[in-house]
DNA sequence: TACTGTAACATGCAAATGTATGGTATTGTC
DNA sequence: GACAATACCATACATTTGCATGTTACAGTA
């Protein structure tokens, strides 16, 4: 029977099989046999394993839909962290409970429960380029080292700051000249958790403003 | 045996799915057995089938890994963006079929395969809190309007720079004072698309250093 | 022609996985 | 206590699906 000049063929198998998975829908060996015309289950069978060599695809071993990208394979898992509008005083879980919405993170490590992010107000960080409305995701943790970027709990206030251990004393530092350091005896701090990312969501529209 | 107050199960059992839904990996109902403790596939079925029940969860019959969301043929979903190293010129989509690894993107309104991610390098764009080894998510489009936070090629280069439009010529603006704008004829200039969101993975280590 | 490599075909088997049958324990209500 | 409802367990069965075996067709090369 006929056939189609190298390569030409596995390209659109490899388009097909990736955009499936990036729309979160791993197809069967099936699903791109039929999506690819062929006749033969093999033929697409084939092809696969063709990605997989050069690899461009990772397979997991007689699993369902086993197929993946590389690099999304293990390890990396995407959880979803609430977004949090505020943090209510005393009331970490429940706010957790109601949140704004949720952000896809790659969770590395941290357990899916300890992830939550937070809108940012004020400008006290753009020293580090967080500015106002930026979203930062935080690890809970009681505890932080010097330098660490925290989330604290100053009152009735959440707030980001630097941290920094001053003997029984604990300074939450702004990185802005603007603003002066927050210090407090240790004991009057909560850390609610870490800041282990930023993101700033520019939307479909407006562009960035100077 | 023992049980668990009433719905505080389900309530996991969904958040477990959701998850992997969103992460774009369904589970399958053994798997929902093992992360959920259960020792029987039937318990993790029934929790399943009543979570379709209350409308939670959408099945697929005899489906493997056939569970979905409700309404996740629209609306926000995560995908995952190719993080790519750099662009060569000319050859976009060679790069995304060859990704360092991907991000989880929430993406509302641009399909699967119009997203992707790149490293920023140097400091032209610190003026917008946009810092070298940031990443930034790109919506691919061939066009762009004032304003917009666009990634161009010019020459071999792929470079994050404010777009601006003055009559037949094109102005890529740095912000930052310290940098020159870069001004060119309009057709010497590709857009590869606009940048939708900036991210800043500060890792699980390393504080922010002022 | 013969040989080699690639692409495709037809078909069967076995592992993975959804679904069903039936049973035990705890809680609450009457 | 009797009854119902919920949560869970143990196991069997059926479908889906990955993977393997073997074959045919075409192109290029010696």
């Amino acid at each position: 029977m006929g056939r189609t000049p190298a390569g030409e063929t596995r390209g659109k198998v490899f388009a097909f099989v990736r955009d499936r998975l990036l729309a979160g829908q791993p197809p069967t060996v099936r699903e791109v046999q039929e999506a690819l015309g062929f006749r033969a289950v093999r033929t697409a069978q084939q092809h696969l394993e063709r990605l997989v060599e050069e690899g461009r695809l990772v397979a997991g071993r007689h699993r369902a839909r086993g197929y993946r990208l590389p690099g999304s394979s293990e390890g990396a898992r995407t959880v979803l962290a609430p977004v949090l509008g505020r943090v209510p005083a005393g009331a970490l879980d429940a706010a957790v409970e109601d949140p704004d919405g949720y952000l896809p993170v790659d969770a590395r490590g941290a357990a899916a429960g300890d992830l939550f992010a937070l809108r940012v107000r004020g400008e006290s960080m753009t020293g580090v380029g967080i500015l106002p409305g930026d979203l930062v995701i935080v690890r809970r943790q009681p505890t932080a080292r010097n330098g660490d970027l925290v989330v604290a709990r100053v009152g009735d206030e959440a707030t980001v700051k630097t941290f920094r251990s001053r003997g029984r004393r604990v300074e939450l530092r702004p990185e802005n000249p603007a603003f002066a350091p927050i210090v407090l005896d240790a004991g009057a701090v909560a850390i609610l958790g870490k800041v282990i990312e930023v993101r700033r969501i520019l939307g479909a529209h407006g562009g960035a403003g100077a």
